[in-house]
DNA sequence: GGCATTCCTGACGTGATGTCAATAGCGTGT
DNA sequence: ACACGCTATTGACATCACGTCAGGAATGCC
């Protein structure tokens, strides 16, 4: 049984057996849920005791806080060296590269975007929080509107919303297939086109004359 | 200490007991996370042994699956009872019950969505799901789209899709409050008329002509 | 080769969950 | 009223996951 891997005793740079030990929790993390992995599974799947766990990240809470960072730090090259054209066209583009980026890592998004809001728990909501906060700064620097100052949090709150959007999407794409790539592009482009040069104006103006164009609000 | 309710010993109908502990638990839930929970936390809330719980429910996750699904249930007059208008208007007034439904259960509501894609849990996966389907369904019927067939589900899966948005931005408002009541009703009654009368149609277009006005889609 | 450093593990204590036999409340028949 | 049966309810037990601690085993240095 235990008799496969039984060679010795590895002693290895703390770096480095940290780093094994992150990666075995990581896809241990991805297949089952929280609380169905357990820390000897872990240890077992890392070739290691169970208490160098601790020794490592404190408990199993910190090393599962551990994993959701590295997994949810995924979409970093989304909207660098994007051309110097149009809000749509850069704004196209972008989406195109986050499309590209979720279809790669794909595995790794879903489980990342699954453990999503594990609820009352502030860290990893935390956490969360301030993926969103980094996205926002993406589409603004994407939308050429790094600038604007009237209703500034009003717009990334905007923003951050369109976000549940987005994932809520890409996984209609990626686990449902209800959504092909380009219509997923279509809609995701046209959508947060329309929030920011529709609504955001809208807003900003609506706050003064309350009704709207279409349909006067009722009661 | 518990002396207090050391009366004797309640003998009580299933269904009430049972609605007792479900009650203590969706309050001890709404506060704490899954993990920070215990059975004994929840018998003692109940006032009522540990065991009864399993008895009741089998084991503690069918407890939170109850809980979850009670709370996920809430948004059910959203959509009736609705003038007999054009669908702009018919989606202003729904917007705006919404907006009411979270405002008033703000708590519960909170709480049902902060456990919201527990991830890898494929059974609470599915309860936020039919939950989906429905709310999608509503929409629907707002819309004055029941009998749309072409693209039916690409129209329902970006319906779903808002509905990542429109939760979020609930929250915003709720929590972060960097959206106001009226803020949100022109972000969330824009985007969804939007999607329905421009991104759908572009949709169904776009099958075949795949650049759109604004921008040309590059590599 | 001896020794210090520190990486690593076996063993223990604690707390949480699920199971089971036994008890006690409540309705029923007389 | 009283005994009786049904079953809701519980106390106690077994199991398992987690965190802690002192001691054992590699590695580097002289």
């Amino acid at each position: 049984m235990s008799s496969g891997s039984r060679t010795k005793r590895r002693r290895l740079e703390p770096e480095e057996r940290r780093a094994e030990i992150l990666a075995a929790a990581r896809r241990l993390f991805g297949d089952g849920s929280y609380a169905s992995v357990s820390t000897s599974d872990i240890a077992k799947a890392a070739g290691v005791a169970r208490p160098l766990i601790n020794h490592y990240f404190g408990d199993k809470r910190e090393l599962y806080l551990e994993v959701v960072r590295q997994m949810v730090i995924v979409p970093a090259p989304v909207v660098e060296n994007l051309p110097d054209t149009t809000m749509e066209h850069r704004l196209t583009i972008g989406v195109g590269h986050w499309l590209d980026v979720v279809e790669r890592n794909r595995r790794a998004w879903l489980t990342a975007i699954g453990h999503e809001a594990v609820g009352r728990d502030p860290e990893v909501d935390r956490i969360l929080r301030e993926a969103d906060e980094v996205a926002a700064d993406r589409v603004l620097e994407a939308a050429l509107m790094t600038g604007v100052t009237e209703g500034r949090e009003q717009l990334r709150a905007m923003i951050r919303s369109y976000g549940g959007m987005l994932r809520a999407a890409s996984r209609e794409w990626l686990v449902r297939g209800s959504l092909d790539r380009e219509e997923l592009r279509i809609f995701l482009t046209g959508s947060i086109l329309h929030l920011l040069k529709v609504t955001y104006p809208e807003l900003l103006a609506g706050k003064l004359a309350a009704g709207d164009g279409d349909s006067r609000p009722p009661v």
